[in-house]
RNA sequence: GCGGGCAUAGUUUAGUGGUAGAACAUCUGUUUUCCAAGCAGAUUGUGACAGUUCGAUUCUGUCUGCCCGCACCA
Protein backbone atom coordinates (compact mmCIF):
# COMPACT_ATOMS: atom_id res chain seq x y z
CA UNK A 1 0.00 0.00 0.00
CA UNK A 2 1.27 3.52 -0.56
CA UNK A 3 1.85 5.46 2.18
CA UNK A 4 0.10 8.93 2.97
CA UNK A 5 2.90 11.50 2.41
CA UNK A 6 2.80 10.15 -1.05
CA UNK A 7 -0.43 10.88 -1.83
CA UNK A 8 -0.38 13.98 -0.17
CA UNK A 9 2.79 14.92 -2.12
CA UNK A 10 0.90 13.94 -5.59
CA UNK A 11 -2.35 15.17 -4.54
CA UNK A 12 -0.51 19.03 -3.84
CA UNK A 13 1.91 18.73 -6.64
CA UNK A 14 -0.75 17.76 -9.46
CA UNK A 15 -3.21 20.38 -7.98
CA UNK A 16 -5.65 17.80 -6.25
CA UNK A 17 -5.73 19.19 -2.87
CA UNK A 18 -4.10 21.78 -0.74
CA UNK A 19 -3.88 22.15 2.60
CA UNK A 20 -6.66 25.13 3.42
CA UNK A 21 -5.34 28.58 3.99
CA UNK A 22 -1.71 27.46 2.76
CA UNK A 23 -0.18 31.50 2.43
CA UNK A 24 -1.65 31.73 6.36
CA UNK A 25 0.83 28.94 7.17
CA UNK A 26 -2.43 26.38 7.06
CA UNK A 27 -5.25 25.87 8.82
CA UNK A 28 -5.59 22.38 10.92
CA UNK A 29 -8.46 20.03 9.83
CA UNK A 30 -9.46 21.60 6.62
CA UNK A 31 -8.47 21.48 2.97
CA UNK A 32 -9.20 22.77 -0.72
CA UNK A 33 -9.83 20.60 -3.67
CA UNK A 34 -7.80 21.96 -6.27
CA UNK A 35 -8.36 22.07 -10.16
CA UNK A 36 -8.28 17.78 -10.31
CA UNK A 37 -9.26 17.26 -6.94
CA UNK A 38 -12.45 19.29 -8.00
CA UNK A 39 -13.04 17.21 -10.94
CA UNK A 40 -12.36 13.85 -9.17
CA UNK A 41 -14.81 14.75 -6.41
CA UNK A 42 -17.44 16.02 -8.51
CA UNK A 43 -17.46 12.60 -10.44
CA UNK A 44 -17.60 10.39 -7.53
CA UNK A 45 -20.97 12.32 -6.03
CA UNK A 46 -22.51 12.13 -9.33
CA UNK A 47 -21.32 8.82 -9.79
CA UNK A 48 -23.11 8.06 -6.42
CA UNK A 49 -26.01 10.75 -6.99
CA UNK A 50 -26.92 8.09 -10.40
CA UNK A 51 -26.72 5.06 -9.00
CA UNK A 52 -28.13 5.24 -5.56
CA UNK A 53 -30.80 7.74 -6.88
CA UNK A 54 -31.64 8.37 -10.74
CA UNK A 55 -31.47 4.84 -11.57
CA UNK A 56 -33.63 3.44 -8.80
CA UNK A 57 -36.80 4.03 -8.09
CA UNK A 58 -37.35 3.64 -4.73
CA UNK A 59 -35.12 6.52 -4.18
CA UNK A 60 -35.37 10.51 -3.85
CA UNK A 61 -33.23 13.52 -3.33
CA UNK A 62 -33.37 16.34 -1.12
CA UNK A 63 -31.28 19.02 -0.06
CA UNK A 64 -31.55 20.28 3.62
CA UNK A 65 -29.68 23.62 5.13
CA UNK A 66 -26.55 23.79 7.14
CA UNK A 67 -28.07 25.46 9.48
CA UNK A 68 -31.31 24.35 10.87
CA UNK A 69 -33.48 24.95 13.95
CA UNK A 70 -31.79 24.45 16.82
CA UNK A 71 -34.21 22.42 18.19
CA UNK A 72 -32.96 19.66 15.65
CA UNK A 73 -30.11 18.77 17.09
CA UNK A 74 -31.47 18.68 20.82
CA UNK A 75 -34.10 16.02 19.69
CA UNK A 76 -31.66 14.09 17.49
CA UNK A 77 -29.50 13.54 20.96
CA UNK A 78 -26.39 15.95 19.22
CA UNK A 79 -26.71 18.82 21.48
CA UNK A 80 -25.49 16.81 25.05
CA UNK A 81 -24.05 14.25 23.28
CA UNK A 82 -21.64 15.68 21.62
CA UNK A 83 -20.42 17.62 23.88
CA UNK A 84 -18.65 15.93 26.89
CA UNK A 85 -16.47 17.71 29.37
CA UNK A 86 -13.11 15.84 29.63
CA UNK A 87 -10.87 16.05 32.53
CA UNK A 88 -7.03 15.77 31.98
CA UNK A 89 -3.99 14.42 34.14
CA UNK A 90 -1.73 16.85 33.61
CA UNK A 91 0.90 13.78 35.49
CA UNK A 92 -0.17 10.80 33.63
CA UNK A 93 -1.63 12.34 30.73
CA UNK A 94 -4.42 10.65 30.27
CA UNK A 95 -8.28 12.11 29.58
CA UNK A 96 -11.30 11.50 31.42
CA UNK A 97 -15.38 11.92 30.84
CA UNK A 98 -15.77 14.13 33.87
CA UNK A 99 -19.30 12.61 33.89
CA UNK A 100 -17.68 9.18 34.77
CA UNK A 101 -15.03 10.32 37.26
CA UNK A 102 -16.32 10.25 40.73
CA UNK A 103 -14.81 11.63 43.84
CA UNK A 104 -15.39 11.40 47.45
CA UNK A 105 -13.85 13.44 50.75
CA UNK A 106 -12.46 11.18 53.27
CA UNK A 107 -13.28 12.40 56.85
CA UNK A 108 -12.15 10.54 60.20
CA UNK A 109 -14.28 11.55 63.46
CA UNK A 110 -15.17 14.79 60.82
CA UNK A 111 -11.92 15.73 60.57
CA UNK A 112 -11.18 15.86 56.64
CA UNK A 113 -7.97 14.05 55.70
CA UNK A 114 -8.18 13.93 51.71
CA UNK A 115 -10.17 13.08 48.65
CA UNK A 116 -10.19 9.72 46.66
CA UNK A 117 -11.26 9.46 43.31
CA UNK A 118 -12.96 6.44 41.24
CA UNK A 119 -13.95 5.80 37.84
CA UNK A 120 -17.75 4.60 36.82
CA UNK A 121 -18.11 0.95 37.34
CA UNK A 122 -20.41 -1.00 39.30
CA UNK A 123 -17.81 -1.65 42.48
CA UNK A 124 -16.86 1.56 42.71
CA UNK A 125 -18.00 2.03 45.85
CA UNK A 126 -15.97 -0.71 47.60
CA UNK A 127 -13.30 0.88 45.42
CA UNK A 128 -13.70 4.12 46.72
CA UNK A 129 -14.02 2.95 50.29
CA UNK A 130 -10.65 0.95 50.34
CA UNK A 131 -9.06 3.40 48.57
CA UNK A 132 -10.69 5.71 51.85
CA UNK A 133 -9.24 3.37 54.52
CA UNK A 134 -5.83 2.91 52.68
CA UNK A 135 -5.56 6.88 52.77
CA UNK A 136 -6.25 6.56 56.67
CA UNK A 137 -4.06 4.11 57.08
CA UNK A 138 -0.86 5.99 55.38
CA UNK A 139 -1.89 8.87 57.13
CA UNK A 140 -1.77 6.84 60.05
CA UNK A 141 -4.93 8.67 61.82
CA UNK A 142 -6.56 7.00 64.19
CA UNK A 143 -10.51 6.98 65.00
CA UNK A 144 -13.66 6.32 62.49
CA UNK A 145 -14.20 6.54 59.19
CA UNK A 146 -17.01 8.40 58.03
CA UNK A 147 -19.08 7.75 55.24
CA UNK A 148 -18.08 7.69 52.27
CA UNK A 149 -20.35 9.65 49.53
CA UNK A 150 -19.51 9.92 46.19
CA UNK A 151 -20.01 12.82 44.20
CA UNK A 152 -19.69 13.55 40.22
CA UNK A 153 -16.90 15.23 39.56
CA UNK A 154 -19.15 17.78 37.33
CA UNK A 155 -19.95 18.60 41.19
CA UNK A 156 -16.99 19.59 42.47
CA UNK A 157 -16.27 22.50 44.11
CA UNK A 158 -13.48 25.09 42.19
CA UNK A 159 -11.26 24.45 45.29
CA UNK A 160 -11.60 20.50 45.04
CA UNK A 161 -10.13 20.55 41.55
CA UNK A 162 -6.91 20.69 43.53
CA UNK A 163 -7.66 18.43 46.25
CA UNK A 164 -9.22 15.24 44.24
CA UNK A 165 -6.28 13.16 43.77
CA UNK A 166 -5.91 11.57 39.78
CA UNK A 167 -7.74 8.09 39.57
CA UNK A 168 -4.09 7.21 37.22
CA UNK A 169 -1.32 8.10 39.55
CA UNK A 170 -3.18 9.29 42.63
CA UNK A 171 -1.78 12.14 43.31
CA UNK A 172 -3.88 15.40 44.04
CA UNK A 173 -3.33 18.85 41.83
CA UNK A 174 -2.95 16.92 38.58
CA UNK A 175 -5.86 17.15 37.42
CA UNK A 176 -7.65 20.08 35.28
CA UNK A 177 -11.65 21.12 35.93
CA UNK A 178 -13.53 19.81 33.56
CA UNK A 179 -13.47 21.26 30.01
CA UNK A 180 -16.15 21.31 27.51
CA UNK A 181 -14.66 19.43 24.03
CA UNK A 182 -18.15 20.11 21.82
CA UNK A 183 -17.85 19.03 18.81
CA UNK A 184 -20.50 20.61 16.97
CA UNK A 185 -19.49 24.07 15.77
CA UNK A 186 -21.67 26.42 17.11
CA UNK A 187 -22.76 30.35 15.37
CA UNK A 188 -25.40 33.10 16.15
CA UNK A 189 -28.29 33.72 13.51
CA UNK A 190 -29.62 37.05 13.76
CA UNK A 191 -28.22 40.13 14.97
CA UNK A 192 -28.31 38.98 18.38
CA UNK A 193 -25.48 37.41 20.24
CA UNK A 194 -27.35 35.81 23.25
CA UNK A 195 -28.74 32.01 24.45
CA UNK A 196 -31.40 32.07 22.33
CA UNK A 197 -29.63 32.91 18.89
CA UNK A 198 -27.17 30.11 19.43
CA UNK A 199 -27.54 27.74 16.23
CA UNK A 200 -24.98 24.71 14.98
CA UNK A 201 -23.17 24.17 11.60
CA UNK A 202 -24.63 20.43 10.94
CA UNK A 203 -22.45 17.57 12.25
CA UNK A 204 -23.94 15.02 9.90
CA UNK A 205 -26.17 15.74 7.26
CA UNK A 206 -28.56 12.62 7.92
CA UNK A 207 -31.06 14.63 10.14
CA UNK A 208 -32.03 17.31 7.45
CA UNK A 209 -33.24 14.15 6.00
CA UNK A 210 -35.79 13.04 8.74
CA UNK A 211 -36.76 16.97 9.40
CA UNK A 212 -38.07 16.84 6.16
CA UNK A 213 -39.59 13.21 6.52
CA UNK A 214 -43.40 14.32 6.31
CA UNK A 215 -42.64 17.02 3.53
CA UNK A 216 -40.77 14.10 1.02
CA UNK A 217 -44.27 11.66 1.85
CA UNK A 218 -46.55 14.51 1.10
CA UNK A 219 -45.19 16.01 -2.30
CA UNK A 220 -43.20 13.15 -3.65
CA UNK A 221 -45.69 10.02 -3.90
CA UNK A 222 -42.88 7.16 -2.45
CA UNK A 223 -44.01 4.43 -0.80
CA UNK A 224 -42.63 2.54 1.88
CA UNK A 225 -39.74 1.06 1.59
CA UNK A 226 -38.14 4.18 0.01
CA UNK A 227 -35.50 6.24 0.65
CA UNK A 228 -34.18 9.76 0.82
CA UNK A 229 -30.68 10.13 -0.29
CA UNK A 230 -28.87 13.52 0.48
CA UNK A 231 -24.95 14.80 -0.25
CA UNK A 232 -23.94 17.66 1.63
CA UNK A 233 -21.15 19.25 3.97
CA UNK A 234 -21.06 18.75 7.58
CA UNK A 235 -18.85 19.66 10.16
CA UNK A 236 -17.00 18.27 13.28
CA UNK A 237 -14.63 20.21 15.76
CA UNK A 238 -12.88 17.34 15.70
CA UNK A 239 -9.77 17.42 18.80
CA UNK A 240 -7.54 15.71 16.32
CA UNK A 241 -8.11 15.80 12.99
CA UNK A 242 -5.19 13.81 11.27
CA UNK A 243 -4.62 11.36 8.77
CA UNK A 244 -4.82 13.65 6.01
CA UNK A 245 -8.60 14.20 4.93
CA UNK A 246 -9.14 11.04 6.51
CA UNK A 247 -10.85 12.85 9.31
CA UNK A 248 -10.97 16.91 8.75
CA UNK A 249 -13.59 19.37 10.33
CA UNK A 250 -15.21 20.38 6.98
CA UNK A 251 -16.18 17.31 5.19
CA UNK A 252 -19.08 15.89 2.98
CA UNK A 253 -21.58 13.14 3.17
CA UNK A 254 -23.51 10.97 0.89
CA UNK A 255 -26.18 9.69 2.96
CA UNK A 256 -29.44 7.87 2.72
CA UNK A 257 -32.35 6.87 5.26
CA UNK A 258 -33.88 3.80 3.71
CA UNK A 259 -37.70 3.55 5.20
CA UNK A 260 -38.90 0.78 6.09
CA UNK A 261 -41.64 -0.87 7.64
CA UNK A 262 -41.62 -2.18 11.24
CA UNK A 263 -42.62 -5.50 10.08
CA UNK A 264 -39.99 -6.03 7.37
CA UNK A 265 -37.15 -8.43 7.43
CA UNK A 266 -34.61 -5.99 8.27
CA UNK A 267 -31.37 -8.02 8.71
CA UNK A 268 -31.98 -8.97 4.81
CA UNK A 269 -32.53 -5.77 3.59
CA UNK A 270 -29.47 -4.70 5.71
CA UNK A 271 -27.49 -7.40 3.97
CA UNK A 272 -28.85 -6.39 0.88
CA UNK A 273 -27.62 -2.50 1.58
CA UNK A 274 -23.93 -3.88 2.30
CA UNK A 275 -23.77 -5.81 -0.67
CA UNK A 276 -24.94 -3.03 -3.19
CA UNK A 277 -22.79 -0.34 -1.61
CA UNK A 278 -19.72 -2.97 -2.03
CA UNK A 279 -20.28 -3.11 -5.39
CA UNK A 280 -20.42 0.26 -5.94
CA UNK A 281 -17.04 0.58 -4.72
CA UNK A 282 -15.49 -1.99 -6.92
CA UNK A 283 -17.70 0.03 -9.79
CA UNK A 284 -15.81 3.14 -9.37
CA UNK A 285 -12.35 1.10 -9.10
CA UNK A 286 -11.55 0.02 -5.53
CA UNK A 287 -10.74 -3.63 -5.63
CA UNK A 288 -13.06 -5.87 -3.69
CA UNK A 289 -10.31 -7.19 -1.93
CA UNK A 290 -9.42 -4.08 0.01
CA UNK A 291 -12.90 -3.91 1.26
CA UNK A 292 -13.96 -5.10 4.65
CA UNK A 293 -16.85 -5.49 6.84
CA UNK A 294 -16.71 -4.76 10.29
CA UNK A 295 -19.82 -5.81 12.72
CA UNK A 296 -20.06 -3.78 15.36
CA UNK A 297 -20.80 -6.13 18.73
CA UNK A 298 -23.85 -5.33 20.52
CA UNK A 299 -22.54 -3.95 23.46
CA UNK A 300 -21.05 -1.41 21.59
CA UNK A 301 -24.34 -0.25 19.60
CA UNK A 302 -26.45 2.72 20.71
CA UNK A 303 -29.12 2.00 22.07
CA UNK A 304 -31.72 2.92 19.89
CA UNK A 305 -29.45 1.42 17.14
CA UNK A 306 -30.50 -2.73 16.18
CA UNK A 307 -27.37 -3.46 13.86
CA UNK A 308 -24.06 -1.54 12.47
CA UNK A 309 -21.71 -2.54 10.19
CA UNK A 310 -19.13 -0.55 8.98
CA UNK A 311 -17.60 -0.90 5.18
CA UNK A 312 -13.45 -0.77 5.93
CA UNK A 313 -11.39 -0.06 3.45
CA UNK A 314 -7.18 -0.53 3.41
CA UNK A 315 -6.59 3.05 3.18
CA UNK A 316 -2.75 4.30 3.70
CA UNK A 317 -2.57 4.32 7.17
CA UNK A 318 -4.33 0.86 7.84
CA UNK A 319 -7.54 -0.81 7.34
CA UNK A 320 -10.13 2.15 8.26
CA UNK A 321 -13.54 2.71 8.10
CA UNK A 322 -15.11 3.98 4.81
CA UNK A 323 -18.72 3.78 5.40
CA UNK A 324 -21.38 2.93 8.23
CA UNK A 325 -24.41 1.22 7.37
CA UNK A 326 -26.77 1.39 10.50
CA UNK A 327 -30.40 -0.25 11.10
CA UNK A 328 -32.05 2.77 13.69
CA UNK A 329 -35.05 1.33 14.25
CA UNK A 330 -37.18 4.26 14.53
CA UNK A 331 -35.87 6.16 17.04
CA UNK A 332 -35.43 9.69 14.94
CA UNK A 333 -38.48 9.74 13.57
CA UNK A 334 -39.88 9.67 17.32
CA UNK A 335 -38.03 12.29 18.81
CA UNK A 336 -38.29 14.55 16.38
CA UNK A 337 -41.82 13.80 16.12
CA UNK A 338 -42.09 14.02 20.30
CA UNK A 339 -39.83 17.29 20.11
CA UNK A 340 -42.00 19.23 17.27
CA UNK A 341 -45.36 17.73 18.61
CA UNK A 342 -46.05 17.16 14.28
CA UNK A 343 -47.13 13.79 13.69
CA UNK A 344 -44.79 12.26 11.36
CA UNK A 345 -46.07 8.74 10.83
CA UNK A 346 -46.51 6.90 7.45
CA UNK A 347 -49.92 5.26 6.50
CA UNK A 348 -49.64 2.22 4.97
CA UNK A 349 -52.01 1.48 2.46
CA UNK A 350 -51.33 -2.22 1.45
CA UNK A 351 -51.62 -3.51 5.20
CA UNK A 352 -53.74 -0.18 6.38
CA UNK A 353 -51.75 0.72 9.20
CA UNK A 354 -50.24 4.07 10.62
CA UNK A 355 -46.71 3.45 11.83
CA UNK A 356 -43.29 5.19 12.07
CA UNK A 357 -41.28 3.37 9.49
CA UNK A 358 -37.26 2.11 10.36
CA UNK A 359 -34.54 2.79 9.05
CA UNK A 360 -31.27 1.61 7.19
CA UNK A 361 -28.78 4.18 7.09
CA UNK A 362 -25.81 4.06 4.49
CA UNK A 363 -23.46 6.93 5.93
CA UNK A 364 -20.54 7.44 3.63
CA UNK A 365 -17.95 10.64 3.46
CA UNK A 366 -16.91 11.48 0.47
CA UNK A 367 -13.38 12.48 1.24
CA UNK A 368 -12.66 9.03 2.33
CA UNK A 369 -14.29 7.93 -0.75
CA UNK A 370 -12.18 10.10 -2.73
CA UNK A 371 -8.88 9.02 -0.40
CA UNK A 372 -10.26 5.13 -1.14
CA UNK A 373 -9.93 6.56 -4.83
CA UNK A 374 -6.93 7.56 -4.69
CA UNK A 375 -4.76 5.16 -2.87
CA UNK A 376 -6.39 2.26 -4.72
CA UNK A 377 -5.51 3.50 -7.82
CA UNK A 378 -1.98 4.73 -7.19
CA UNK A 379 0.63 2.71 -8.96
CA UNK A 380 4.11 2.33 -10.22
CA UNK A 381 5.80 0.51 -13.15
CA UNK A 382 8.90 0.41 -15.50
CA UNK A 383 8.24 2.11 -19.13
CA UNK A 384 10.94 2.02 -21.47
CA UNK A 385 12.03 5.53 -22.67
CA UNK A 386 13.49 6.40 -25.88
CA UNK A 387 16.64 5.04 -25.04
CA UNK A 388 15.23 1.53 -24.62
CA UNK A 389 16.09 1.93 -20.75
CA UNK A 390 13.52 1.03 -18.01
CA UNK A 391 12.09 3.85 -16.40
CA UNK A 392 10.49 4.40 -13.27
CA UNK A 393 6.71 5.62 -14.26
CA UNK A 394 3.98 7.04 -11.41
CA UNK A 395 0.34 6.96 -12.94
CA UNK A 396 -3.26 6.73 -11.45
CA UNK A 397 -5.17 4.32 -13.10
CA UNK A 398 -8.87 5.70 -12.34
CA UNK A 399 -11.99 4.36 -13.42
CA UNK A 400 -12.68 6.49 -16.58
CA UNK A 401 -15.73 7.19 -14.59
CA UNK A 402 -14.43 8.97 -11.78
CA UNK A 403 -11.32 10.39 -13.80
CA UNK A 404 -10.88 13.80 -13.97
CA UNK A 405 -9.92 14.05 -17.37
CA UNK A 406 -11.41 11.44 -19.54
CA UNK A 407 -9.11 11.72 -22.33
CA UNK A 408 -5.85 14.33 -23.54
CA UNK A 409 -5.66 14.98 -27.44
CA UNK A 410 -1.90 15.58 -28.83
CA UNK A 411 -0.53 17.05 -32.09
CA UNK A 412 2.43 14.74 -32.45
CA UNK A 413 4.67 17.85 -33.50
CA UNK A 414 3.42 21.13 -32.63
CA UNK A 415 4.97 23.39 -35.74
CA UNK A 416 3.04 21.08 -38.60
CA UNK A 417 -0.42 23.30 -38.92
CA UNK A 418 -2.40 20.52 -40.41
CA UNK A 419 -1.21 18.20 -37.46
CA UNK A 420 -1.79 20.74 -35.14
CA UNK A 421 -4.82 22.45 -36.19
CA UNK A 422 -6.79 18.50 -36.41
CA UNK A 423 -5.87 17.99 -33.26
CA UNK A 424 -7.48 21.68 -32.09
CA UNK A 425 -10.67 20.03 -33.97
CA UNK A 426 -10.91 16.71 -32.52
CA UNK A 427 -10.07 17.95 -29.06
CA UNK A 428 -13.56 20.51 -29.35
CA UNK A 429 -15.40 18.29 -30.72
CA UNK A 430 -14.45 15.72 -27.71
CA UNK A 431 -14.64 18.91 -25.05
CA UNK A 432 -18.68 18.76 -26.39
CA UNK A 433 -19.05 15.96 -24.02
CA UNK A 434 -16.22 15.11 -21.89
CA UNK A 435 -13.73 17.09 -20.00
CA UNK A 436 -10.76 16.24 -21.85
CA UNK A 437 -7.03 17.85 -21.97
CA UNK A 438 -5.10 19.99 -24.63
CA UNK A 439 -1.07 19.48 -24.53
CA UNK A 440 1.20 20.29 -27.09
CA UNK A 441 3.97 21.14 -25.30
CA UNK A 442 7.30 18.80 -25.14
CA UNK A 443 7.97 15.99 -26.34
CA UNK A 444 4.99 13.13 -26.87
CA UNK A 445 6.86 11.17 -24.10
CA UNK A 446 6.94 13.44 -21.35
CA UNK A 447 3.27 14.38 -22.36
CA UNK A 448 2.05 11.01 -21.62
CA UNK A 449 3.75 10.58 -18.41
CA UNK A 450 1.99 13.87 -17.33
CA UNK A 451 -1.53 12.75 -17.92
CA UNK A 452 -0.30 8.77 -16.47
CA UNK A 453 0.41 10.84 -13.29
CA UNK A 454 -2.88 12.72 -13.24
CA UNK A 455 -4.97 9.38 -14.37
CA UNK A 456 -6.39 10.39 -17.50
CA UNK A 457 -6.82 6.97 -19.26
CA UNK A 458 -6.78 7.98 -22.91
CA UNK A 459 -4.29 10.14 -24.92
CA UNK A 460 -5.25 10.57 -28.57
CA UNK A 461 -2.56 11.76 -30.70
CA UNK A 462 -2.58 13.30 -34.03
CA UNK A 463 0.29 12.44 -36.55
CA UNK A 464 1.19 12.42 -40.10
CA UNK A 465 -1.03 9.78 -41.17
CA UNK A 466 -4.12 11.34 -39.31
CA UNK A 467 -3.40 14.26 -41.85
CA UNK A 468 -1.69 12.58 -44.78
CA UNK A 469 -3.63 9.21 -44.69
CA UNK A 470 -6.72 7.30 -43.21
CA UNK A 471 -7.88 10.13 -40.84
CA UNK A 472 -6.76 7.92 -38.19
CA UNK A 473 -5.31 8.70 -34.73
CA UNK A 474 -3.62 6.86 -32.00
CA UNK A 475 -5.31 6.17 -28.96
CA UNK A 476 -3.02 5.41 -25.85
CA UNK A 477 -4.07 3.27 -23.20
CA UNK A 478 -2.86 4.28 -19.75
CA UNK A 479 -2.25 1.45 -17.78
CA UNK A 480 -0.94 -0.45 -20.54
CA UNK A 481 0.77 2.33 -22.66
CA UNK A 482 -0.47 0.19 -25.68
CA UNK A 483 -1.86 2.38 -28.87
CA UNK A 484 -4.20 1.67 -31.39
CA UNK A 485 -5.31 3.15 -34.33
CA UNK A 486 -9.27 4.25 -34.77
CA UNK A 487 -11.25 6.85 -36.34
CA UNK A 488 -12.37 9.68 -34.36
CA UNK A 489 -15.92 8.13 -34.41
CA UNK A 490 -14.26 5.20 -33.25
CA UNK A 491 -12.64 7.03 -30.48
CA UNK A 492 -15.46 9.11 -29.58
CA UNK A 493 -17.22 5.51 -29.17
CA UNK A 494 -14.58 3.72 -27.10
CA UNK A 495 -14.21 6.11 -24.38
CA UNK A 496 -18.12 5.67 -23.86
CA UNK A 497 -17.51 2.18 -23.78
CA UNK A 498 -14.74 2.71 -21.17
CA UNK A 499 -17.69 3.82 -19.00
CA UNK A 500 -16.90 7.68 -19.14
C1' G B 1 -5.75 18.79 24.43
C1' C B 2 -0.71 16.58 26.40
C1' G B 3 4.53 14.88 25.29
C1' G B 4 8.52 14.44 21.54
C1' G B 5 10.50 15.79 16.67
C1' C B 6 10.39 19.10 12.44
C1' A B 7 9.72 23.82 9.25
C1' U B 8 14.88 26.79 3.23
C1' A B 9 11.41 27.46 -4.40
C1' G B 10 5.79 23.45 -6.60
C1' U B 11 9.04 18.96 -4.95
C1' U B 12 13.79 16.96 -3.02
C1' U B 13 17.58 19.45 -0.76
C1' A B 14 22.80 22.62 0.13
C1' G B 15 24.51 26.61 2.99
C1' U B 16 25.60 31.19 6.10
C1' G B 17 25.24 36.48 12.09
C1' G B 18 26.79 40.41 6.32
C1' U B 19 22.58 40.43 -0.89
C1' A B 20 20.45 32.17 -0.39
C1' G B 21 22.91 27.68 -4.41
C1' A B 22 21.49 23.12 -6.99
C1' A B 23 18.47 19.19 -9.14
C1' C B 24 13.73 17.94 -10.80
C1' A B 25 9.12 20.34 -12.04
C1' U B 26 6.77 24.73 -14.45
C1' C B 27 6.84 28.56 -18.45
C1' U B 28 8.94 30.81 -23.33
C1' G B 29 11.71 29.96 -27.80
C1' U B 30 14.04 26.25 -30.80
C1' U B 31 14.32 21.25 -32.18
C1' U B 32 11.58 16.72 -32.31
C1' U B 33 7.56 11.34 -37.15
C1' C B 34 5.09 8.17 -30.31
C1' C B 35 6.82 7.23 -24.17
C1' A B 36 9.99 12.27 -18.69
C1' A B 37 15.66 13.61 -25.10
C1' G B 38 18.77 18.16 -26.63
C1' C B 39 19.89 23.46 -26.85
C1' A B 40 18.91 28.80 -25.24
C1' G B 41 16.41 31.59 -21.68
C1' A B 42 12.76 32.77 -17.63
C1' U B 43 9.70 32.58 -13.01
C1' U B 44 9.68 31.00 -7.99
C1' G B 45 12.07 30.30 -1.47
C1' U B 46 14.24 30.98 4.35
C1' G B 47 6.06 29.34 7.78
C1' A B 48 4.13 34.08 10.73
C1' C B 49 4.97 37.80 14.46
C1' A B 50 8.07 39.87 18.07
C1' G B 51 12.97 40.39 20.64
C1' U B 52 18.62 40.64 20.81
C1' U B 53 21.99 42.95 17.06
C1' C B 54 24.79 48.12 13.08
C1' G B 55 22.76 43.82 10.47
C1' A B 56 18.79 37.63 11.80
C1' U B 57 17.18 32.70 7.15
C1' U B 58 20.96 31.60 11.13
C1' C B 59 20.40 33.26 18.21
C1' U B 60 15.85 33.75 21.75
C1' G B 61 10.50 33.82 22.57
C1' U B 62 5.38 33.37 20.99
C1' C B 63 2.07 31.66 17.34
C1' U B 64 0.80 28.54 13.12
C1' G B 65 1.35 24.13 10.52
C1' C B 66 3.29 19.08 9.71
C1' C B 67 5.02 14.11 11.55
C1' C B 68 5.14 10.33 15.71
C1' G B 69 2.95 8.62 20.35
C1' C B 70 -1.15 9.26 24.08
C1' A B 71 -6.04 10.61 24.64
C1' C B 72 -10.53 11.53 21.93
C1' C B 73 -13.64 10.29 17.81
C1' A B 74 -17.01 7.43 13.20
Amino acid sequence: MVDMTTIEGLCKRRGFIYRSSEIYGGFNGFFDYGPLGVELKNNIKAAWWQDFVQRREDMVGLDSSIIMHPNIWKASGHVEGFSDPMVDCKESKLRFRADQLFFAKVEVDSETIGYVSVLEDGAMQKEAEDKAAALKRKLAKQGSLGEIVLKNYMDAKPFEYELIPSPATGNAGTLTPPRDFNLMFQTYVGALRDETAVAYLRPETAQGIFANFKNVIDTSRVKVPFGIAQIGKAFRNEITPRNFIFRSREFEQMEIEYFISPHADWKKLHREWIDCCKQWFVSIGIPADALGEDIHPQEKLAHYAKACTDITCNFPHGLQELQGIAVRGNFDLTQHQNASGKALEYFDEAIKEKYLPHVIEPSLGVDRTFLAVMSAAYAEDEVPNDKGEAEKRTFLKFHPRVAPFKAAVFPLVKNKPEIFDRSREIFKRLQNRWNVFFDATGAIGRRYRRQDEIGTPFCITVDFETVEGNGSVTLRERDSTKQIRLSVDEVVKYIEDAGA
